[in-house]
Parts: C-alpha cells; sequence; structure tokens
DNA sequence: TTGAAAGTTCTCAAAAAGTTCACTACCATT
DNA sequence: AATGGTAGTGAACTTTTTGAGAACTTTCAA
C-alpha cells in the first residue's frame, strides 16, 4: 500500500491538477448542492480514469483539504479552511507610535458573519454627502431593511416617495424628522414625518483598494 | 447492515436522487399546498416502487430535510434551510436627490470573496491619523502581507523596528520614504529607507454600525 | 366498521460509485 | 543513465445505492 501518503504537510502545496481537481468539486458543490462522482469529477477536469482521479482526490484527502463525511457516495466535502470559512486573522490595533499591539481574546474574525444578515442588502455610495462620516464616494454600504430607526441612526429615507438618501436621522417635536448629511457643506433638511420613508438603517460600510 | 443514522449536518450531501426527490416534493408543494403521496413522487421521480420511494423520503428525513408534520398522509413537510452563501443582494447606487438606481450586471455581491485572501489579516485602527481618507478610529483594515508597495498605496509602516503606522506611502529621490498621514493636522515624514520597513498594504476596510 | 388509499418493511438483483492495482509516460534532478 | 515525483489508462474488484415487487400496517372517510 506504499502509495503517494509521504508529501511534505501542508494544503497550500497542490499540484496543478489536484488543484483543478478541488476547483471543480468546489464549484459543482456549490452549484449542485453535493458533490459530485468521481465518473463526474473526471468529466469535468478532463481525465478518463477513474483511478487517476481517485488518486487525486486521495491525495487531497491526505493532505487534508476535502474529507469524507461517511463512506458512500457524493460524501466528499471542503474541509473549512480560514479561506472558505471567511474569517481572517485579526492581529490587533494599529496606531501611529506604537507597534501592532495584540488584542487580548480575538484570533479571527469572520468578516461575512459581521455583515450578513436576513433582509439587508448592499448599496453603493455615490456622492460625498455622508464623508464627514467615514462613508465615500462608491463605497459599499450594507443595509437592513427596516421601517424604522432611532434617533442619531444613519438611515436609507425615501423622501416624497422619489428621492432617496443616505443620512442620520433624528426624530423633532410634531412629528418632524431631520436628515443630517455628513458633510460639512450641507445643511440638516427637516421634513414633516409624513414626507419621509425609512426604507432601511445602515449596518455595516466597506471599501476596498487595489 | 449498519446505517449511519447521526449526521446533523449532513443535510447538504444528498445523493442524486435524493435531490430529485426534494426538488420534486418543494415543486409539488408549491403548486398543490400539501405534499405528495409516495405514490406520486415515484411518478413524478419515475420510480415504480413505493417502497424505494419511501427509502428516499425516510433518508431525506433522517437527514434533516424533510420532516412528517404528524403521522398519517401527505404531512411531509421542508425543512427550512438558512441558506448561509455570503452574498447579499446589490441593489444599486444611492445618492442625494435621486431614488436608487439599479446598477446593471451586478444583482449579488459576496462581500467575503472581496476582502478574502492568502496571507491577510485585520488590524483594528486606533487614532485618527487616517480619518481624511475615510478609516476611522475602531474600524478594522484588511491588510496584504507584502514588503513592497507602490507610490500612494496605504501600507502598514514599521519604523526602526519600533513604531507600527498605517501611512499613505511614497518613495522620494535618494532612498527616501514620505509617509503621509491622512489628516489635515498631521504633518508627512520623511525617514530614510533602511529605517522603514513595509509590512503590509491596504486592501481593505470596514466597519460595522449597532 | 370497513375498505381503499397511503405508508412501512422486507428481500433480491442490478446499477452506480468507490477502490486498488499494474503498466506506461513525462519531467525534473542527480 | 538512474531516480523519484507526478500523471493517465484501463481493468478487476468491493461497497453503496437504487429499483422492483410483495406483504404488511396505518390512516381516513363514508
Amino acid at each position: 500500500m506504499e502509495h503517494y501518503e509521504n508529501f511534505k504537510e501542508g494544503k497550500y502545496m497542490l499540484t496543478t491538477q489536484q488543484k483543478k481537481v478541488q476547483d471543480f468539486i468546489r464549484a459543482f458543490i456549490q452549484r449542485h448542492g453535493h458533490s459530485p462522482s468521481l465518473r463526474e469529477i473526471g468529466e469535468g477536469v478532463d481525465i478518463q480514469s477513474r483511478g487517476a482521479v481517485h488518486r487525486h482526490v486521495q491525495n487531497l484527502i491526505d493532505r487534508g483539504v476535502l474529507k469524507r463525511r461517511h463512506s458512500g457516495w457524493r460524501t466528499l466535502e471542503l474541509v473549512e479552511t480560514a479561506e472558505t470559512s471567511n474569517s481572517l486573522p485579526l492581529l490587533g490595533k494599529i496606531a501611529a507610535g506604537r507597534p501592532i499591539e495584540a488584542i487580548p481574546g480575538h484570533d479571527e474574525i469572520n468578516l461575512a458573519e459581521m455583515l450578513l444578515g436576513e433582509e439587508r442588502y448592499v448599496l453603493q455610495v455615490e456622492g460625498d454627502s455622508m464623508i464627514d462620516a467615514g462613508i465615500l464616494d462608491a463605497d459599499l454600504v450594507v443595509i437592513q431593511r427596516t421601517d424604522t430607526a432611532d434617533d442619531g441612526e444613519i438611515v436609507v429615507a425615501l423622501i416624497d416617495e422619489e428621492e432617496a438618501t443616505l443620512k442620520r436621522l433624528f426624530h423633532l417635536s410634531g412629528r418632524r424628522i431631520k436628515l443630517v448629511a455628513e458633510n460639512r457643506n450641507l445643511s440638516p433638511l427637516i421634513y414633516p414625518a409624513d414626507r419621509v420613508r425609512i426604507q432601511g438603517v445602515l449596518i455595516g460600510q466597506l471599501r476596498t483598494y487595489r
């Protein structure tokens, strides 16, 4: 039973073919909801021999990239890695004047978990009206669908059923609502409550560089 | 004849036939408002034997995909599956003065995919030194580990091996490096190249509210 | 209460999938 | 030239899944 088991450890040293197989399996599971058979993998990566496919799969299992949930058909699973689990290491805080300072108690941060949720959607921001709140032109914002919001929250507000804006909201006396653009050049706007419909509140903001 | 009755998270690894049965049941309930009989399922997925159909259904129940509301006829129910796909709908752009404007070509955005990658980590920002770039105190930044960066990129720079800072970087003539804090109250700093070590470049930034 | 419809359990055989193996081939490195 | 890692083919083999069909029990409504 001497096959290819004596590899250097580590799932990050896959050969070209192994990578192809892995990618195919990931895509297949994504699309079909279950793992492919060896034959299907073979068709996907253009290998006739089930034996050869099996060897690739077995190698991936040996390296910890794949596993079988239990013996049987279509029970391949991708092993969760930082990559597939939406996590990145959280190293610590950074500030001018000091080395990076570790944050005790946190070592991993799940980006998806922070932002995903039921009834949420993403908008791309256009313009600088929230620039003083650190929300720049072209940033993405995650919005929670709701029709109520607390004072001081940033909301998507629809005015007169035609203008949608991202503003900080305050309730005033006399059923009036103040919408504040976080931009020192823009003045707050005050409306009767019945002209303003809240569509959602700001949950998160993100921006990519490069 | 031992089988594998207890795996709770097994609902994502259905065999082909199980998937067909599940899909048929879903469609049937959708159309008729009640679940199909075993015979009807058999007709739907082209199996003569009620016994075989029953086995599929029983497997789906064992895996938590289906359940019976109570004993009796036509009491099958699909178990709600909380989908975790790391995606949110991307509805469009928002700006003051206009309704939300749809972005053509985009309908889903995968937040994790945008920020995850090999050799990346997260830092929490402390202080206001990058406030004019829209990076606020307590924001999270995603950093790509690297020791080189292009002019104008925001980098994690280690100065004299002891001070870590997040600054915008420029190479000057004479092997000097300018580090610019994006804060109108702070002046750029200029160092000889050998006192500055780049630890990573800024890939993304995110912030959560609430 | 009764009988048809539905669900359950079983056995058997076949199909589909997974596993192992021997043989070959291509590259690098030595 | 020899070695060793990676790769593909095809065949033989084992295991798991599947379908048919029969017999049985439960449910439901007339």
